[in-house]
DNA sequence: TTGTATGCGTTATCAT
DNA sequence: ATGATAACGCATACAA
């Protein structure tokens, strides 16, 4: 494996001459540049980019926190990243947590340890003075709303979207509102939960404990919850769920079992997925490409920056 | 920020016992030990990862290349491999190429730039002779069959599931089959094209051009699908698509428009994904899940293994 | 059991 | 415009 000391010797130069050449730096005169690129190509050199992080105290590369990868809201995001990433020549690691703290710690682990110079966690399990602890290793972002603390982030305001869906599904008559998410512990469902008791005060609804269904991922996961409705006394008349593919996987249950969208259960998903669109499922839009893009640039960015991120309604058929 | 130096200063000894204590290396007394420790724990050090790597010539990185995240195929192959890695201390470091052999060809670059050890090619863009070339800086898995070149790789027998398959709708009585695919060009097309065309001679069918149809990755990708079908004079009665995701959708279009399934078309989906079991779509099982996790293995591993991994034909409604 | 010295491959500083 | 040399932080062969 020929290097750059290799190289100096081959082109009878010295290293910076050739570190020069090799990083495209101002003077170096044309005639020892060929020498050097002749060199190069004489003797199928690479750098090795272990000892330019080494020597550099960076990496061009950013870690990407989230709990699984396989869900569209995460993979959208991610492909965000990821594209934004490509065009500017930084390389991504992946953290799939799972929702376990011990993982997301790792990914700070590495920050501190100089492997990535900064990290986007899609999705936080850790409390913030753990996360302000490593603060001080590289740049954090978020995709909540950090409110105020030192952390660059984007986000949407995922209170003002649930309650203006929930005043939305009131007007059109429904009283008994259910939601399903995908963790009870999450930032978002914290926020969510919030918006649903003050809905319920001012209106002045019973709170019931049974409408809120959590672990709510996957397409799949609407199996279970139509059976938890169908055993309800009282069943909720409409549903908001945060994802789109378990909104599918509802309106296929009850297109299977025959029960009427939106008479007998209004339906509203989240995410605008194009899932949504052919099933022409109701959706809060979440632009979540863009937020992957704009994540990354604050990821590569000194300044701290929050960006607050607008959702669109899209009213279709099943509400 | 602290290194090993000044953690051998503050203990009293050198660098190399200090370098002894935090690898867990025999032949370092009690006493000294414990001053090492000392020093670390008062001095918040951590190992700067970048001097490992260049110091061992590895990184216990491995590279993962995919067309995108966001389909579910990959993304439940990413899955396991994922989970494997981390349960054996091995980051993954994302490339997604949207089949772009430019990207490809990056993330060999990074084998070459010792940046991972290793490489994973979930789905492959390059010619075997440009793969070869990069055999020699570290490893390199497929997901295919490799025909006795020197790679590992995990694979399912392409050729053979779409024959079984082609001929198990030719005992139902289907003559006119058509299929859907993600590309026309990728490895496994081909060998899907191979065992369609040697179906159709064997059985005396005419073969129909506009019966392969491609670019169906999404379940969205549906409705251009079933726009084509419809168009046709002579549409197929039986479909193979190589997604369950896809295939859902085509069961979605089809009740919208009224047409029955199987009577007035037949639907064979891939990978038993979960959408599948839940809208009753005859599928083919592919462990995805498994071959993640045994690709990881083959990743770290000096030896070189071919391993085919089997399917399994799930019959439900569709078909 | 411990330490010295050297190597890993590159970039950055500073002098010329 | 060019080069010698230090620095990056750690691992390890070898000597003691």
């Amino acid at each position: 494996m020929t290097n750059i000391k290799d190289l100096a010797r081959m082109a009878g130069v010295s290293v910076t001459t050739v570190s020069r050449v090799l990083n495209n730096h101002p003077y170096v005169s044309k005639e020892k540049r060929t020498a050097v690129l002749e060199a190069i190509s004489e003797s199928n050199y690479e750098q090795n980019i272990n000892a330019v992080h080494l020597s550099k105290g960076k990496t061009q590369m950013i870690g990407v926190v989230l709990p699984f990868s396989d869900h569209p809201y995460f993979a959208l995001l991610l492909k965000g990243i990821a594209k934004e990433a490509l065009e500017n020549n930084y390389k991504l690691v992946l953290f799939q947590t799972d929702y376990m703290e011990s993982r997301e710690l790792e990914a700070l682990q590495m920050l501190k340890q100089k492997q990535i110079d900064s990290l986007i966690i899609c999705s936080r399990t850790c409390e913030w003075s753990v996360l302000e602890e490593y603060l001080q290793y590289g740049t954090i972002v978020l995709c909540e709303n950090v409110n105020g603390k030192e952390f660059s982030s984007t986000f949407v305001n995922q209170y003002t979207i649930f309650l203006r869906t929930l005043e939305f599904l009131f007007q059109k008559g429904h009283e008994k509102i259910g939601y399903c998410i995908g963790r009870k512990t999450g930032p978002s469902s914290k926020l969510r939960a919030r918006a649903y008791q003050e809905f319920l005060e001012k209106n002045n609804l019973p709170f019931q404990e049974k409408y809120i269904i959590d672990q709510c991922n996957y397409f799949e996961d609407a199996e279970k919850v139509m059976d938890m409705i169908l055993y309800m006394d009282t069943p909720p008349t409409a549903l908001i769920v945060t994802s789109d593919q378990v909104a599918a996987g509802i309106v296929t249950c009850c297109q299977k079992q025959g029960i009427k969208i939106p008479e007998e259960l209004a339906i509203i998903g989240f995410h605008n997925e194009p899932i949504a669109k052919m099933m022409e499922i109701s959706s809060i839009e979440i632009p979540l490409l863009d937020m992957g893009k704009h994540l990354f640039h604050q990821a590569i960015s000194k300044d701290i920056t929050n960006k607050e991120m607008f959702f669109h309604f899209i009213e279709r058929g099943t509400v």
